[in-house]
RNA sequence: GGGAGUUUAGCUCAGCUGGGAGAGCAUCUGCCUUACAAGCAGAGGGUCACAGGUUCGAGCCCUGUAACUCCCACCA
């Protein structure tokens, strides 16, 4: 039963109450399904730290559409959610939380903070979880998971313990990034480098045995408490004689050696380096070397641990330290200099290098496959300039250190054994020491956060279990993701998927851009330029922003988000509701839709043609990942093609002709459907008024031979081109539409202008339509050029014989340019040796409808001048 | 120090394998033409950053230059 759509679309109304309706009627569940093919999405679990945010929007979007659109082509489609337990984010998140409410974490204890975590968790993962749906996201709601359920958690015990089993992960004494503020270590990606002004301390040491000094610079003064050499470089002239010799260390007035070591630069600084292994990176490789002692000068929170200096924070011990070097007359100079520092990325402190002993995951054996599986193709990135930053990632990579002195995430599966030292890695929960068989003490530390989401594409499947999910559904599809977690997230599912599962977790990887403000910002909570999606979704719908985040946009490249855009899309939406009102309010009661007639005019063909390019242009480009090409292509169809013209053709026969109704029926329901992942709402609600089934289960539209009528196109294309042409000639000349003209059209194709005089008349404003083979007593009359026809309109006084000569003689030279053109193409013999023969017939055709024109330019050039 | 991206109409951006430059918004002109003024019909507006090269033909491919943006990198 055809139902008649109210007359204003008022989204906010209708899509909440369509997604009730999706879910009521289970249309996201993905089932397994041996006559279909799998095509499989995982989402990039959101963070629980937050809320969505336009990224995500954007990132959601893609999904969804390709998601709907494989469903709706007959795949078993399946989009399985979740959420992200994000340790350290999260954690810092609490932890500023409880300071506020005046407690912290040590002061609630491991157990009750877990609790209050899950607490959190719970909060943010609803709240993020109704923000997808507001979306119109599509996914396996029954298949919601997340990164620290038991089912994550199973698999994250079992590949620590197989890579531990197989050397991959070790527990070592090694440098690593430490946040003073998190107080926890961090991986090299959780690093962010920012150019910091700073200084160049020029300090003097004495060297022993001599009055004479040597001269160092820094930028971390401080550090020189944990001094315990300096080097140069062996092939220095200037210091070779140093080298054995020891210097006094200032204010510590400890002896240490002058060592020389080719890391040194003899064109930096003074060519003299203080080291101090126990903090920095270096410093630490150079004592290894050399087999320095490693002192260490601060505590885990960033306060200095030595000498008079002790319990001063950093800053404020660098600060004293500098005084004191300055009244000791140990400082020479103190030079401005900028250089990089490395910041915590979650609480912004600037990190500190520590040697700690720590667990990490030996990386080059997991990079090497992971590399190969994209150079081989087995995962292909789109677009494929990402390769190049992942190659560059993985052949650069160092050992990834996991441990997190944090309580938020999947605690470590290693246990000791006090009683013998031993150390048990297992998946088990309580195991006992194998040869004292006493209950052992577990590892107080979690792991880093990307460790669970490295298993995310087929521990939500069910792995290590063999599921029937896991075999149905893997390896995944297509991974969505920003070029912004390349290194944190996609790396690592690489190269563990393909470790653990022995294939790469997906066929290609769909890399976006990021989402800026309007004046190309990045959107941050501290610059407050966000826009919240569902703010953009309350005032404009979700369809719209959809459709303004997919529209308009290079892939791969960030987008701004633009209100016009938003605009436009909010009025495409408009459009296609009122080009559906319009047709339902034009439908009999009785109504019963027959399908396209066979028996069509030459117009329903054209448009039928047309429509059926569109359906296998549309899948092309959703099959490349052109989101952006495939949603234009359907702006044009809807507004220019459907609306524009074959709604305003099709006017005059809408109550004399049942079979026209069927035509444009069958277009507004393959619009819909083609339409439909872009912009699920409104396509699903004007769908419920002329059908009892949901569209986004129906077959997506593809192209059928049965509906190409490529020559219908091209003929009718020239009725279109004349109705132009005498607009065009009408607007130059200010007749209102209300002034009606007899048109007179002098064409070899009498037929088709007979045969679509009516539609003439209507949409080129004609009392009457005659064409004739050759037109009589024109004189004085407008007259318009197609390739086609010459296009007389007698507008009585309205002629100005000189305006129409002026216009004619402009438009010959705009055609003999033309002719010129085509003519020096064609007269090329390279051309016409080298060009494909498509091309050069083309151009003959360009070439002979141009000479026509010209013509019947002539023509009317010499009427007129008989005047 | 490496690497990537961007540079096209007044603005924001498309332009898929090389065949006479496009959209939205803005501007101008005319329209309440029986779905839509969130609309309809028309119009104006571009040395496709610059310089070379390949090609019958370049916005697109190659080389170089400039400007802006981003990523990576342990020069104290």
């Amino acid at each position: 039963m055809i139902r008649k759509l109210q007359d204003k679309y008022i989204p906010r109304e209708i899509e909440d109450k369509i997604y009730d309706k999706w879910e009521k009627a289970k249309a996201f569940h993905a089932e397994i399904d041996a006559k279909k093919p799998p095509y499989t999405i995982v989402i990039p679990p959101p963070n629980v730290t937050g809320q969505l945010h336009m990224g995500h929007a954007f990132d959601c979007t893609l999904q969804d559409i390709l998601i709907r659109f494989k469903r709706m082509s007959g795949y078993s489609a399946l989009w399985l959610p979740g959420t992200d337990h994000a340790a350290l984010a999260t954690e810092v998140k609490i932890v500023e939380q409880l300071k506020k409410e005046g407690t912290s974490k040590e002061a609630m204890g491991r157990e009750k903070f877990l609790e209050r975590a899950w607490e959190w968790k719970e909060t943010y993962a609803d709240r993020i979880i109704s923000q997808l749906k507001k979306m119109g996201s599509s996914c396996d709601w029954d298949r919601l998971r997340f990164t620290m359920d038991e089912g994550c958690n199973k698999a994250v015990k079992a590949f620590f313990v197989k890579l531990y089993e197989k050397g991959l992960i070790y527990r070592g004494e090694r440098m690593i990034n430490w946040c003073p503020n998190c107080k926890t270590s961090l991986s090299d990606a959780e690093v962010d480098h920012e150019e910091k002004d700073g200084h160049f301390w020029h300090i003097r040491y004495q060297i022993k045995g001599t009055s004479d000094y040597i001269e160092i610079a820094t930028t971390r003064p401080e550090t020189m408490l944990g001094d315990t050499a300096v080097a140069v470089n062996p092939d220095d002239p200037r210091y070779t004689a140093l080298i054995g010799k020891t210097v006094f260390l200032p204010l510590v007035n400890r002896e240490i050696p002058v060592i020389a070591d080719d890391y040194v630069k003899t064109d930096f600084g003074t060519g003299i380096v203080k080291i101090t292994p126990a903090h920095d990176p270096n410093d630490f490789e150079v004592g290894k070397r050399h087999n320095l002692p490693v002192i260490s000068m601060m505590n885990d929170d960033g306060t200095v641990n030595f000498g008079d200096y002790a319990g001063m924070d950093r800053y404020a011990a660098r600060k004293k330290i500098v005084e004191d070097l300055k009244t000791g007359g140990y400082l020479v100079k103190i030079e401005e200099h900028s250089h990089n520092v490395g910041t915590c990325s979650r609480c912004k402190s600037v990190v500190e290098p520590k040697v700690s002993t720590q667990w990490f995951v030996k990386m080059k054996p997991l990079a090497e496959p992971a590399i190969a599986a994209v150079k081989n193709g087995e995962t292909k990135f789109v677009p494929a300039r990402f390769d190049k930053i992942y190659y560059h990632w993985l052949e650069n990579i160092n050992d990834w250190c996991i441990s997190r002195q944090i309580w938020w995430g999947h605690r470590i599966p290693a246990f000791y054994c006090d009683s013998c030292g031993d150390t048990v890695v297992t998946a088990e929960n309580e195991p006992l020491c194998p040869k004292c068989k006493k209950p052992l003490r577990q590892d107080e530390d979690t792991l880093d956060t990307w460790f669970s989401s490295a298993l995310w594409p087929f521990s939500t499947l069910g792995w290590p279990d063999k599921t029937p999910d896991f075999d149905y559904f893997y390896p995944t599809s297509t991974l969505i993701t920003g070029y912004d977690i390349i290194f944190f997230w996609v790396i690592r599912m690489m190269f563990s998927g393909i470790e653990l599962t022995g294939k790469a977790p997906f066929n290609t990887v769909l890399i976006h851009g990021l989402v800026r403000d309007e004046q190309g910002r990045k959107m941050s909570k501290s610059l407050g330029n966000g826009i919240e999606p569902l703010e953009v979704i309350a005032s404009f719908s979700a369809d719209a922003l959809r459709y303004m985040l997919v529209s308009g946009n290079g892939a791969g490249n960030d987008m701004r988000f633009d209100e016009q855009k938003l605009l436009s899309a909010r009025n495409f939406a408009n459009k296609l509701w009122n080009a559906s009102r319009y047709l339902i309010m034009n439908l009999p009661e009785d109504f019963t839709p027959t399908g396209l007639p066979e028996d069509l005019r030459i117009e329903d063909r054209w448009v039928v043609s047309k429509l059926n390019t569109l359906s296998a242009d549309i899948a092309a480009n959703l099959d490349k990942f052109e989101l952006g090409i495939a949603a234009s292509n359907l702006y044009d169809f809807v507004w220019d093609i459907y609306c524009d013209w074959y709604i305003e053709i099709t006017k005059p026969r809408l109550g004399s002709d049942e079979a026209v109704l069927n035509v444009l029926f069958w277009c507004l329901e393959n619009i819909l459907k083609l339409l439909h992942p872009f912009m699920p709402f409104i396509t699903e609600e004007i769908w419920s008024h002329l059908h009892d089934s949901l569209i986004m289960l129906e077959d997506y539209p593809v192209f059928d031979i049965k509906h190409d009528f490529t020559s219908d196109e091209r003929e009718f294309g020239k009725v279109i081109e004349a109705i132009k042409a005498i607009r065009a000639k009408r607007a130059e000349m200010n007749v209102p539409p209300s002034v009606k003209a007899k048109l007179i059209a002098e064409t070899d194709n009498e037929l088709l202008f007979n045969e679509s005089a009516k539609l003439i008349e209507k949409l080129a404003y004609c009392s009457s339509v005659t064409a004739v083979k050759k037109a009589e007593n024109t004189d004085g009359m407008v007259t318009a050029i197609t390739a086609d026809a010459k296009l007389f309109i007698p507008t009585g006084e309205l002629v100005d014989t000189k305006k129409e000569t002026e216009r004619l003689t402009k438009e010959k030279a705009k055609v003999q340019k033309d002719i010129d053109f085509s003519e020096g193409k064609l007269s090329n013999p390279g051309f016409t040796a080298k060009a494909p023969a498509a091309q050069i017939e083309a151009e003959k055709q360009k070439l002979a409808a141009a000479k026509e024109k010209m013509e019947k330019i002539l023509e009317s050039l010499s009427t007129l001048k008989v005047e």
